[in-house]
DNA sequence: CGATAATTTGATTTTTCTCAAGACGCGTGG
DNA sequence: CCACGCGTCTTGAGAAAAATCAAATTATCG
């Protein structure tokens, strides 16, 4: 697993076009870009591993990413998946409490941790930023675990759609980045009830299946109705 | 369902005796006590609804408080509980995303979200606290996810167990504070399969029922061992 | 084209839920 | 003090959901 292909490009602070203020304009999370490193990480490739010290901050150009933790045992659980645009990896304490692994082959622009905390601790409006970023995670794991502890495998598996569609596209098609065990791992289901489902699902004409991996939002009233 | 017998009581800002600065010994989640009112809820009184404005904080005294969203076909998802010296209902927003309630009655000390954000404004270490908190909601979210994703339901009574025995006291004897329904929400099982595992472990000399909700810790190495 | 990984499908078992009934605990009022 | 009622908890039997085991099919990549 996790092969070590982690190839570092220099394209850092290019020179921004005169008069923007990207800071004031987008905040933290929209001048990340101006601030980092960019990198390549292949398919499962680590990003950074469980108790290991949280340096950076990363945000998420191209590919797709899985948070995780990986039981004794081999069971696995994916907290959350990033997609581009997203941010991943920013702690409070300074050690990394899941993994982050590449999914497919992603490009990352990788910040130093010490820079916005530093940047955090003259400008309040930064503080602030970093600490909505942090409840807007705290949020969407309070949705999962509803999804968890309340919802049958079909209607996870709706939702899931829904929610990975609304994130890829505008429009009710789109290519999931991750195999069916990541989905599995990330619904708590097996990958074989995953793969039903999604059969059940298409029989329904709910969704449309073109290939394995791209998908078709087709009724999107039965597929919320599943919902809460 | 939550009658309203909230009473307010006036005990603020009791003088701190000379020479205390407890912002500073404490901080901000030390002296919640002395910014706040207390209030009293009688079991099953709610605190605060979802979808509700955030204008408060709260801090346990004595008691029991549950965090939870109702489906809409009464499917009921517990996050959290909150123990006697813990703090809940801190949002980033300015609205309650889930409903609090007493689980029995209950002493809690309300303090002005305004009042704390307007000191976070000020106080960068304030405001760090703040995020901090939000940070180790987050994590214990997170550990929730991997039990709700992962485990049996063996394992899951167990792991909690564990939990509230380690918040509820020093020694290995405990009295819950809930009810099995509320045990049942917060894992994602019903009421038969927490009471069915809980006898279970019992005959398995893992624990001790003295009644139903007083809680001998026997063997605590059975009981991790159910854990990852 | 062949090898390997990913996905789907089928048959069976296990776990957990559902429905039903009984036991227990506790406060109230006779 | 006891009987009653009510809410909570436990237990049992059967049903349903999802997991497991096994195999077939399909996609992917060199």
């Amino acid at each position: 697993m996790s092969m070590q292909s982690v190839v570092p490009s220099l394209s850092r602070r290019q020179s921004t076009s005169a008069g923007q203020r990207p800071m004031e304009v987008h905040g933290l999370f929209g001048s990340i870009e101006l601030m980092g490193a960019r990198m390549s990480y292949s398919r499962n490739a680590e990003i950074y591993g469980d108790d290991e010290p949280a340096e950076y901050l990363y945000k998420v150009l191209s590919g797709a990413v899985r948070i995780c933790k990986l039981l004794d045992d081999g069971r696995r659980q994916i907290t959350a998946f990033h997609l581009p645009g997203e941010i991943f990896g920013l702690e409070v304490g300074n050690t990394h409490r899941f993994t982050a692994e590449a999914i497919v082959d992603s490009s990352i622009v990788v910040v130093k941790r010490s820079t916005v905390v530093a940047l955090a601790a003259r400008d309040g409006d930064m503080a602030r930023q970093l600490w909505a970023h942090t409840a807007r995670d705290l949020q969407q794991m309070q949705e999962h675990m509803l999804l968890l502890g309340c919802l049958s495998a079909k209607e996870r598996v709706a939702a899931f759609l829904l929610q990975i569609g609304k994130r890829m596209s505008a429009s009710n098609e789109f290519e999931l980045p991750m195999a069916r065990q990541d989905i599995a791992d990330y619904l708590g289901l097996t990958i074989e009830t995953v793969s039903r489902t999604m059969t059940q699902l298409e029989h329904d004409d709910a969704i449309g299946l073109l290939t394995s991996r791209r998908i078709v939002l087709r009724d999107r009233a039965v597929l919320k109705r599943l919902n809460a």
